[in-house]
DNA sequence: CCTTGACCTTCCAATCGCTGGAATCACCAT
DNA sequence: ATGGTGATTCCAGCGATTGGAAGGTCAAGG
């Protein structure tokens, strides 16, 4: 059984090379219900036919731009339905960019305190530092 | 009793408002080990020291600063022993701006991929969207 | 004294996005 | 047959919290 399915269709460990998605991953996405229950060999083994490991390939690029889950439910969902408005899913962008944007301001603001703290501490044998005083409070 | 434990000890209630830890909180630094297990009064409530409650405060602003549990007992163990070199502290300091560093540009990279794929999206009700064909792949 | 209500206790579960392991079964080669 | 690889299921854990349920305790008021 080098083709489960016939035309076309590949078993998890072939999706997940030709998607970069570890099939384990692929298993608990269809878990969650992120991708459809996949269709089935008389063995039971899971059958990904090319437009299956497309969308696998669509999660796995949305992933790596940060999109949590339930947007990638919706990304697919407008990526299906052609003719919905491109306004819908650069709105859905645009809200992770500002999540973005307010976490990387999160992160510099830690980043930039410690960095004067860090700045200010001799850090030699001495053992007076400021980063324990700050950390110490007033 | 208004005064658990005598010298100036206090309920985890009011631990948690002098320190800004919520009580739930501090019972599960208690249960992690992050901080030594508080004493108890006869019917087994949890009583705080003054100086118990200034290890919250630090604790607390440790993770105000994103320090993980792990550096956080280092630096409080740092912090009780005077004697110990800054050098120490600034290096726990450092490694956590280095990783602060790492996932600001991890955040970065993906806000501009995605603010490039949102510019170029015109966003009106045209189905056609440069996002959806991003993901999509090439 | 008894109730009310605010507080405390413990334990268990969920979050998010995976990752690992264990036990079992299916396939293909020799 | 036997071995090796890959598939299946389920269960559990990561980090740092947060939530709820079920029950014990305290101080005050009627």
């Amino acid at each position: 059984m080098t083709n489960p399915g016939g035309a076309g269709g590949v078993t998890i460990g072939d999706a997940a090379k030709a998607s970069g998605v570890n099939a384990k991953l692929i298993r608990y996405y269809e878990s969650i219900g992120l991708i459809p229950q996949a269709g089935r060999t008389a063995s039971g083994y899971r059958v990904y036919s090319p437009a299956e490991v497309n969308v696998l390939r669509f999660v796995k690029r949305a992933r790596s731009l940060g999109f949590g889950i339930e947007q990638i439910q919706t990304l697919v969902g407008l990526w299906r339905d052609r003719s919905r408005a491109s306004a819908e899913v650069k709105q859905v962008a645009q809200a992770h960019i500002d999540a973005l944007e307010a976490k990387i301001a999160e992160l510099a603001a830690m980043r930039d305190s410690l960095r004067e703290l860090a700045d200010a501490c001799h850090g030699d044998d001495r053992p007076d530092c400021p980063i324990l005083r700050d950390l110490a409070g007033p």
